[in-house]
RNA sequence: CGGGGCAUGGCGCAGUUGGUAGCGCGCACGCUUCGGGUGCGUGAGGUCGUGAGUUCAAGUCUCACUGCCCCGACCA
């Protein structure tokens, strides 16, 4: 992609009101735009992010047997009057042409539940995990730190459905596992511990995925011996302790709630009535688990966790583009090393975008960093027959060949 | 929903005791420069968040509302 047709143009000041480092850096970038509070456009730069995170997500999804559904944001009111959930707070409420109540979907187990109710009879249909990757709306009371907590946004919500509790505590496992994966893979696992969280109505404990960042919103109280934490309510009923080695050596942090998995029991199946048949003939009722992750707040957070006082830092698995090839002289033998640089790391299959805008050095340098590309690439007058490489999260600089160059950057991207 | 702050060209800001709006960046054109936000010149661009009120006169004072940010509460 030549930068010169990006859609749109960085800004050289970052957005007054915007106090968190990603609404800032993001926002600056040109990677997300403010449509209101809490709602937001992807641009060229974030969308690409975000679909790099939604398919990690989704290949750790299939992973563990989910097949993927795309089901309506448009939902019935009276799917939510069954389960009683018509009343809570978050629900965006509308009225169709004829004035059938709707609701914007906040979640989806009011639509899967029915969904799946007429396609399961039989304990020979399950287990069964549908997930989808669809958008959500929540009239929150305050939208807030960018893209963390927003009204409208991307999430990934599966939904199990099991004859039994053994089954779905195995899945329930598998499911953290997967859930570990995802975070590792997109540059956050190593500040994201698993949180003992309070089951509300249903359950003992729900579980929730909580990255460490000065930007959370949630307090956690972390066991750094067993790498796990629980979570502000359930510190009373914890007495300060550990829920696995009963160590009281806590450690209270802020964090952000990057997923959920919260088993169901048989709330919604009951709601519902959703049953199957079991070998004796007998109708028993279904067990449920839902498991969610917000793309945007991952986005987010990634770039709370990768980023320095110039910008972002994108881990490699999630960065719009692999390679930031910088041109830094408008003199026509360098501009023609540097197309044919571009077009040498395209037919690589490297993912580049190539600065070949009409701007001084320092302006270039300076999006480069705040873009935060791991691979910075420059030529010049300077660099000669050579191309200088530079890591963002390293100021080591190189100058190789072409030939290396392109060695280096398919290695690193495992091309 | 409670508390605090803010609202003036696309962005960031200034605007004194009320007298009809300026600066920087960006944008357009010309030249210049090219390794950390080059330099110079010319130009376009704003009914000052909305609505009332006070006044000869309101960006400025009063009241109400709306929006945005932060803290808190809330977050199946």
């Amino acid at each position: 992609m030549r930068q010169s047709q990006l859609f749109s143009k960085i800004s050289k000041t970052p957005p007054r009101e915007e106090i968190s480092r990603n609404a800032k850096f993001l926002v600056q970038g040109r990677f997300i735009d403010k449509l209101m509070a809490g709602v937001y456009t992807y641009l060229p730069l974030g969308f690409k992010v975000l679909k790099k995170i939604e398919q990690i997500i989704r290949e750790e999804m299939n992973a563990v047997g989910g097949q993927e559904i795309y089901m309506p944001a448009l939902h019935p009111l009276e799917n939510y009057i069954k389960t009683k959930r018509d009343k809570i707070d978050v629900l965006f409420h509308l009225k169709s042409a004829s004035g059938k109540k709707l609701v914007l979907g906040q979640s989806h187990e009011e639509v899967i539940v029915p969904l799946v109710k007429k396609h399961i009879g039989s304990y020979k249909d399950l287990p069964l995990y549908l997930y989808q990757i669809q958008v959500k709306f929540r009239n929150e009371l305050r939208a807030k730190s960018g893209i963390l907590r927003s009204r409208e946004f991307i999430m990934k919500d599966l939904y199990s459905f099991h004859k039994d509790e053994a089954d779905f505590e195995k899945y329930y496992t598998a499911i953290q596992n997967a859930y570990r994966n995802i975070f590792r893979r997109v540059g956050i696992g190593e500040v994201t511990y698993l949180t003992f969280a309070s089951g509300g109505t249903f359950s003992k404990y729900s579980h929730e995925f909580q990255t460490i960042t000065p930007a959370g919103e949630d307090k956690i109280y972390l066991c750094e011996k067993c790498k796990i934490a629980i979570n502000k309510e359930l510190i009373e009923e914890a007495k300060y302790s550990c829920l696995q080695c009963k160590s009281k050596n806590l450690k209270e942090k802020k964090a952000i709630e990057v997923g959920n998995i919260f088993p169901l029991k048989t709330k919604f199946s009951d709601a519902f009535d959703l049953k199957y048949i079991d070998q004796s003939g007998q109708k028993k009722p279904i067990v449920m688990g839902c498991y969610g992750i917000g793309l945007g707040r991952v986005m987010g957070t990634v770039v709370e966790i990768n980023s320095d006082q110039n910008g972002i830092i994108w881990p490699k698995t999630v960065t719009p583009y692999q390679a930031h090839l910088l041109l830094l002289d408008s003199h026509p033998k360098v501009k023609k090393e540097a197309e044919k640089t571009y077009d040498s790391l395209q037919k690589q299959g490297v993912q580049v975008l190539y600065d070949d805008r009409l701007e001084s050095a320092g302006v270039k340098l300076k999006d480069a960093d705040l873009i935060g590309i791991p691979i910075r690439l420059i030529i010049s007058e300077k660099t000669k027959d050579k191309i200088e490489l530079k890591f963002r999260n390293n100021e080591k600089l190189q100058l190789l060949s072409l030939n290396e160059i392109l060695k280096t950057v398919t290695e690193y991207y495992q091309l």
